[in-house]
DNA sequence: GGTACCATGTAACTCGTTACATGATTGT
DNA sequence: ACAATCATGTAACGAGTTACATGGTACC
């Protein structure tokens, strides 16, 4: 009893993300949100209500190391990763995804039960969709421009199946848009 | 005060979805399930513990009628779409979708800290992936197959979204499996 | 003096899953 | 007898968001 929990098994992923985060460097827990918003937002969202438990949670269980580093008189307390939460992290990396991916998507649930909508209604919904993926894309698109040559191959790929993804959800909105009116003329 | 609801909106997708299954005849909260089981499983799952609550909610806003229909001594309960309920399912379809498409993906948030992974256990972590993919695609397309033409434009497409999303997330593996082969050779 | 940003936190809430409990019916 | 399936429910938990509260600092 009472065994040290050497590994991150069993916390959340946004735990680890926190750890990944922390990884680059140490920094403050609102750095951390500042971090993860500019990177991992599109697929992961980090929020302060969980941020801040969790980094604690994270110091009780030795993975992060807490420490006062004040500006001026505004208190702040700078995390780095300890030996500890390295290998948790490590062991989270190596450990393969259980349960197969839960998709909730709002846009294909509507259409599932979309036989009521007029032709119309059917055809404003979709453009409405596709117009939103297509804005999506061109923004993950201009965020790799961004990053370039700086971020390693992995950051670089997983952002542009960001950009990728939603063309992929466009161009499906595009070709239902062309069978829904083909349909409707025959 | 006390203004009856006479809309779903600010009920949960899921309630939305009970009404939509609810739209195609009237049926037990077993039904329910086994319907959402065979259905909009792959995109909006519903439990037991989110679909007997819901349902007397529902009930308690009369936008669906609770019927007892007893089989045998095994107890029963039926459950139709009342006008209103109709009328709520639609003005749930009519709505536009708020807010972004929020994603939770644990493959990407995994290789966006990839890089302390071995080459050979990303590797082997991607062709995991893309199994997985290339697995439910097959399902899917399967179940498209079984589906034939007995269901409408709207579901086959819906359907058919699910087969390309998957195989769109296994080429994306196959695509950077190449891509780190390559960068592993120069 | 105001605005934007730095910084940390918590309480209430929503949504959803899991595990359990209970009991009838049907088919082998 | 037994397993599978029909049928209904609840309690506990987990993950996450939203809204709020508080206060310092930098810059115009």
């Amino acid at each position: 009893m009472s065994q040290t929990r050497q590994s991150n098994t069993g916390r959340s992923n946004t735990s680890s993300a926190i750890l990944g985060i922390l990884s680059t460097g140490p920094m403050s827990g609102y750095d951390i949100k500042a971090f993860a918003d500019r990177s991992v937002r599109p697929f992961w969202a980090v929020s302060y209500g969980q941020l801040y438990p969790e980094l604690k949670a994270l110091a009780a269980a030795g993975l992060v190391a807490a420490e006062a580093q004040p500006r001026g008189s505004r208190r702040r307390t700078v995390y780095r990763l300890t030996e500890r939460g390295q290998a948790a992290l490590a062991n989270w990396l190596a450990e393969p995804i259980e349960g197969g991916h839960e998709l909730r998507d709002e846009m294909l649930l509507k259409l599932f039960f979309g036989d009521p909508l007029s032709p119309s209604q059917l055809q404003s919904f979709l453009r409405q969709m596709r117009r939103r993926h297509e804005e999506a894309a061109a923004n993950l698109t201009k965020q790799e421009a961004r990053l370039g040559s700086r971020a390693g191959a992995l950051r670089l790929a997983v952002s542009r199946f960001g950009s990728e993804y939603h063309r992929f959800r466009a161009d499906w909105c595009t070709r239902l848009l062309a069978e829904i009116q083909g349909g409707a003329r025959r």
